[in-house]
DNA sequence: TCTGGGGTCCTAGGACCC
DNA sequence: TCTGGGGTCCTAGGACCC
């Protein structure tokens, strides 16, 4: 999809259609872009800028919250087309999808054809426009439906594949970043073509053996393996930014036990349970610590989980130190139902447990049941 | 311009086991 | 007394993506 947020909005709402949408944190919040309209990029407004900054050279701009229920929705409606046109859809993120046309041609006519078909159905069902890359493996479509954003279609003929590739840049090439792109000018490379003379045992030693043969095989034109295991949740996490830095050890205890709560219910909700809790802190110099620790049986209730993670505060946190981000995680997930080590003691949270999935019962029902700790103190 | 929130995968070292 | 070879699981941090 193009612009996918910024693109909802001005669909959803006529009077936005042309001007500069910007979606993030709202002007005067800490935050930054997480979409914004073509017209807002002509300010030179990207995404993953502070909101500040873009604030700064669009002050007229259409400043509006992440509606992520809203896009899912639509996503979903896409997905769901895309499914009319063939079977093997892998969904990668809320807007972009590989379908396998494999064996379509008497369905569909050409691979361009197709993607015309593919495109007036989306414009037909959401009145949005999307970007089709065509070509013979995953990694090089996923470059391809960059190249003529938006509204684009581009085919990469077999063959053509190197030449394709050195029209781009190489910071274009997916999975290469900044700091890579920083390490491979320091010797030199800095075009894809370049990157090609190099040896892939020589890739390696520079930048590790997975990133060397990554490297090795995409400026070539193979695919690294794109999305060919099974695609499952391995962690699941919440975090938050103060709206300004904390020392205050009740704020961030109530954080914590607002994250052990929404963490855990969306663990459950996803039928799943997890043995290993992250805390995450983030400091006024934007410095950022993590620990984790790992236990015997999964946590299978937010109490539990709250005085793991108070505990890892307790370890990590120096009362001096002034805290920006705070955030708590659940990981080595698996589904609930997996037999688990055969518990050795008796759960402490049994009780708690029982409360906990009759509350989540209820808010599944639409009440905004929460813990008393909890409750805004500043509203009735 | 002061930097969100939610993820995945990889690396290097350590503890521990046979 | 100096010390192999193979393995698993865990931790903390980092690169990258949308």
């Amino acid at each position: 999809m193009d612009a996918f947020y910024a693109s909802v909005e001005q669909a959803d709402n006529s009077e936005y259609q042309g001007r500069p949408v910007i979606i993030g944190a709202s002007p005067g919040h800490r935050g930054v872009v997480a979409a914004c309209s073509y017209e807002a990029r002509k300010f030179g407004v990207h995404s993953a800028m502070p909101i500040s900054h873009a604030y700064s050279m669009c002050r007229d701009g259409i400043y509006l919250p992440v509606r992520m229920s809203r896009y899912q929705e639509v996503s979903r409606q896409i997905m769901a087309a895309f499914n009319d046109f063939t079977p093997d859809v892998i969904q990668i993120s809320v807007d972009e999808a590989f379908l396998n046309m494999t064996g379509t041609e008497k369905l569909f006519g050409t691979p361009e054809e197709t993607a015309h078909k593919i495109k007036a159905r989306i414009k037909k069902d959401t009145n949005l426009n999307i970007s089709v890359g065509i070509a013979h493996n995953k990694f090089l479509a996923k470059l391809a439906s960059e190249y003529k954003k938006p509204d684009g279609l581009y085919i990469v003929q077999k063959g053509k594949e190197i030449e394709f590739i050195d029209t781009l840049k190489l910071g274009d090439l997916w999975g290469l970043g900044k700091k890579t792109l920083e390490r491979l000018e320091k010797i030199n490379i800095t075009t894809p073509a370049k990157l090609r003379n190099k040896e892939q045992s020589e890739l390696k030693d520079l930048l590790g053996s997975s990133s060397g043969e990554f490297l090795y095989k995409i400026v070539r034109g193979i695919d690294p393996g794109m999305y060919t295991g099974e695609i499952k949740n391995r962690s699941l996490s919440n975090e938050i930014t103060f709206g300004e830095d904390t020392t205050d050890a009740e704020v961030l205890n109530l954080t914590l036990l607002e994250l052990s709560y929404k963490v855990m219910f969306r663990v459950l909700e996803d039928n799943e349970k997890g043995r290993t809790v992250q805390l995450k802190l983030r400091y006024s110099d934007f410095t950022t610590i993590t620990v984790r620790e790992t236990h015997n049986s999964p946590i299978n209730s937010a109490e539990e989980l709250f005085s793991i993670a108070n505990k890892l505060l307790n370890k990590k946190w120096k009362k001096s130190e002034a805290i920006r981000l705070i955030g708590l995680g659940l990981s080595s997930l698996e589904n609930i139902n997996t037999p688990g080590q055969i518990e050795l003691f008796e759960d402490n949270y049994e009780q708690s447990k029982k409360v906990e999935q009759v509350a989540l019962a209820i808010r599944k029902k639409g009440s905004k049941l929460t813990k008393a700790s909890l409750l805004d103190r500043n509203k009735p």
